[in-house]
DNA sequence: TGTACATCAGTGAACGCGCGTTCACTGATGTAC
DNA sequence: TGTACATCAGTGAACGCGCGTTCACTGATGTAC
């Protein structure tokens, strides 16, 4: 019983999009991105995305993507903007619920985990396409770099706070090294999925943290100079 | 001047390729795999990886491949297998050239990093394809197993030069967290390409190994308990 | 030593498919009169 | 208020391409006699 499901463009008696106001064609390119952003989650690879798809999800033809988009590529580049903000958001966002430096620390790399771990297919997208055009070798126009930067400031705070690191060690450093480790975490455990009995994320992630000195530690502190 | 190269199978007066004696179809086999091999390690992604592209480079046409292999899959799957042999076999050899147990787990990682950076094709292959059909969750039959087994062995006899590891840590979560900053050194700087003023990889593998109290120290050490 | 024949490694052509993209078209929306 | 017309968001059909794979065939290798 129940019918299959056909209906949108292609199918017989597919109702016809309702056409949006003039100059208000637009509106479709955010269904586009949407429509296209959400397929990626589950696919987390540029090449198995089809314009077809896209267009189907949207509830459009195929052609009506490229009166919003010239060519695919610049239908990806205009997905990976939206997800690039979202992680900085969330990072920024989970580093700014609490004051205590080490703290603020800790939620945000426990944030860059849960958003790997809720949208593996957009983490891998993230960093598994070439930078968007325009973008070269400097790193400060990347948009990953406010999420960068953000990341040695919260690892600062906790080094004014009075930590002494590993020697020689600055916040740069350190940030390279957690950001190295828990990128590592989350590629091979969620991203490709690697058979391994792995210990818990948020034990790695503490235990990381720990070892550089910028632990949450509760008792012994050695924070003071 | 000089003709463009036309020959090989497919391009007029092509010599057709000398038929191996009977019985010794198999040679082309590893042919075969070589060649795909090859593709691969500039590729580093098999879907980008074609038929006719392997038969092309292995000299002959593109049906002979499927007297070897039952179809692509296949031919993937044995490449991954030598593949995984010759990283283990580097890491393996990298980690008896000397006795003293740090210097020895620091010239494993060095030749970890060493194959990635020499063949970062194969090294994204080798995570980025489903394992080889028939191996599931369980870690230890994957090809990778042998290569972490040496990797806990390592750090063990480290512990039992005397090392006194962060608390509550053993040789396993020990490894684990060298292997996870290792893949994500690998996986952002050599295989995406991401682009950041990284510092030297030696540098951070070996800083990696200190904060966890396997350094290589000249002085100062507190390894004996 | 010579000839007829079986084997099977490798070939050339073609299959059906999904892809990104293009094109001439349709018809609802909005405006001019 | 009513009608003719311009605009342009969205459509349906088709393009050329590279892909994995299949098929009937070729002809050198090796063997039987």
């Amino acid at each position: 019983m129940g019918q299959p499901e056909l209906s949108g463009p292609g199918f017989p008696n597919s109702p016809r999009r309702r056409r949006a106001p003039k100059g208000e064609g637009h509106r479709l390119r955010g269904e586009i991105i949407a429509a296209a952003s959400d397929l990626l989650a589950d696919l987390g690879d540029p090449n198995q995305l089809s314009m077809r798809a896209v267009a189907a999800a949207a509830g459009v033809t195929t052609p009506s993507i490229y009166r919003n988009f010239a060519a695919k590529q610049a239908l990806l580049v205009a997905v990976l903007e939206t997800r690039w903000a979202e992680l900085v958001r969330v990072i920024v966002e989970a580093a700014s619920e609490v004051d205590d430096p080490f703290e603020s620390l800790r939620r945000m790399g426990h944030a860059y985990l849960r958003f790997a771990e809720e949208h593996p297919g957009h983490y891998q997208v993230l960093f598994r396409t070439a930078a968007p055009a325009g973008i070269t070798e400097g790193s400060a126009q990347h948009p990953a770099a406010p999420g960068f930067v953000v990341l040695v400031e919260s690892i600062q705070r906790c080094l004014d706070a009075g930590v002494r690191p590993p020697a020689g060690r600055d916040s740069t450093f350190l940030a390279v090294q957690v950001w190295l480790f828990l990128h590592g975490l989350i590629d091979l455990r969620i991203v490709q999925q690697f058979p391994f009995p792995w210990p818990p994320s948020e034990t790695l992630l503490d235990a990381a943290l720990a070892d550089l000195g910028l632990g949450t530690r509760r008792e012994g502190q050695e924070r003071d100079q």
